[in-house]
DNA sequence: CCTGAAAAGAACTTTCT
DNA sequence: AGAAAGTTCTTTTCAGG
């Protein structure tokens, strides 16, 4: 993978927060050229440095205002199936995020659901579509604190 | 709030994965000419209804692949410091994302960071500037088998 | 009120130095 | 890299449903 400047670092930072900041703008911040900074984007885009760029919606107006944290306990004999789980995962729209973990459970998701009983059926449903996961601990998201994906770019 | 329709809905699906697409593009997927889908994105930027519009990146290239998991237990006296404890963790930058939760735990945050010492620093800061909170519980995110942010728009 | 289409304006891409 | 020319996208305007 290329290396960045720090040029790009700054880039980086700002567009991590808006990405639709006009490339005049983002030069006067970082000390250069719109053209620059234009080439620079184009670069970090194809070479994959920049993996996406998403907007970030209401959840209340998109009717999944809950959240709910899964810790799940997997069995560890057929913890191979993870490509498989990886794969169904990927067309499970309520499931935003699932990290592979240390610890006291195996996987952590984030599920996003319209009210508790929609919970219930995403739960039961990754069960059933996946044996391999043993049990469920659930906990309900009561307030969001922060929310992001911001990553600082380090020096 | 404003009411959104289907066609707004539509626009909202696509934008949460690539918000960089051309309003032409948008307008052939959802059956609208261009002009009417960049009216519905302004309205909906000026609503609030897309809170933002962010770039992921390359976590490896900004210097922070690890990502961790804390589960943290807090007073329950002065679990009124919450707001305190929000202008902080808005300066943050290593702490990507913070749930108010109920279970075991009160406080779940996704961190993340160059290596394990560098989160013993950040969670060492944490707990030394911020008394209320009692107890730590890390996990240690050994693979992402899922990273997003994307919201199904239910009909 | 919202659409589609065309004109006007702004931004991006390319080329050149 | 910056600047200017060329191209594309967005914004505004306007007529019509």
């Amino acid at each position: 993978m290329e290396p960045i400047d720090h040029f790009d670092r700054k880039i980086l930072g700002i567009i991590q927060v808006d990405c639709q900041m006009k490339a005049e703008a983002i030069g006067d911040l970082v000390g250069l050229s719109a053209s620059a900074v234009q080439r620079r984007l184009k670069r970090m885009r194809d070479s994959g440095i920049i993996t996406a760029e998403i907007a970030l919606i209401d959840r209340k107006v998109a009717g999944n205002p809950m959240t709910f944290i899964a810790g799940m306990e997997i069995e560890r004999e057929n913890y191979d199936a993870l490509s498989k789980f990886r794969v169904w995962l990927a067309k499970q729209e309520h499931i935003q995020q699932v990290y592979y973990v240390t610890g006291s459970v195996d996987l952590i998701a984030i599920i996003t659901a319209r009210d508790v009983g929609e919970y219930d059926e995403i739960t039961a449903n990754l069960m059933s579509e996946n044996p391999q996961i043993k049990r469920i601990h659930t906990n309900v998201v009561l307030k969001d604190i922060k929310l992001g994906m911001f990553v600082p770019v380090a020096e």
